[in-house]
DNA sequence: CGATAGATATCT
DNA sequence: GATATCTATCGA
């Protein structure tokens, strides 16, 4: 993607990035999936981002820098957050991927989601033999890139970790649903959270109050 | 399904 | 000291 892609308005580029790939290479090898969910955060002006009314920490500082970088974060004592950031410089926009659908470096993902399973004290349950549990959910796909601290700031444009245009021509077009965001307590009346309709990786399929379709 | 424990960096 | 853009598990 262009840098110019990101430098427009915060809910339309995360719904153009519906659709488009996100690639990760590493020493252990390359993993790819297309992004189906993503959601918009509104820096200063939003309730509901980490940057609300101007604040300004470490730990968000991304938000703050130049569009197509990335802002991972660390959460919940054990999960990391990747967005990439919108808007101009100066303006704390970012765009959380929320979930992707693999494509390349499937058992490599697997690998990376099982080590980390075990390395929680949870009781190592049997892992479900479902693709869907690689990366339909924000700290899941984390994992199954290998998306750390070491990530944040670094440029999405042509990187390590960055997102390319849909070449493959797989599913070239879709419904597109916007809905209110999900795990946030303030900012929930807005619908700016994005996903492809009926996609499998879809983190959590919200019935209760429905969402808009906006065909793109 | 719904409820809750889990672990810690970061902020107030 | 409280909170967090969540996940896995357990119980009904």
């Amino acid at each position: 993607m262009t840098k110019e892609f990101y430098i427009r308005d915060t809910a339309q580029v995360a719904r153009d990035l519906l659709g488009k790939i996100l690639v990760r290479k590493t020493a252990e090898g390359i993993t790819k999936g297309m992004i189906v969910e993503a959601e918009a955060y509104y820096g200063e002006l939003d309730p509901a981002s980490h940057a609300y009314k101007g604040r300004r920490t470490p730990r968000n500082e991304a938000m703050w820098g130049p569009p197509s970088y990335a802002y991972v974060y660390f959460t919940y004592g054990m999960y990391y957050m990747l967005n990439v950031v919108t808007g101009k410089d100066g303006e704390a926009r970012a765009v959380l991927i929320r979930a992707v659908e693999p494509l390349e470096g499937i058992e490599l993902m697997r690998k990376r989601r099982k080590k980390k399973l075990e390395s929680l004290k949870f009781g190592v349950k049997n892992s479900k033999d479902d693709l869907r549990e690689l990366t339909n959910g924000p700290a899941k796909l984390t994992q199954a890139f290998d998306i750390t601290r070491k990530e944040n700031k670094i440029d999405m444009i042509n990187s390590d970790l960055k997102i390319e245009e849909n070449r493959g021509g797989l599913q070239s077009s879709f419904t597109i649903v916007a809905c209110p965001r999900i795990g946030i307590k303030q900012g929930t009346e807005k619908k700016l959270r994005f996903y492809i309709d009926e996609n499998l990786f879809v983190s959590k399929v919200i019935f209760k109050k429905g969402g808009v379709n906006v065909t793109s």
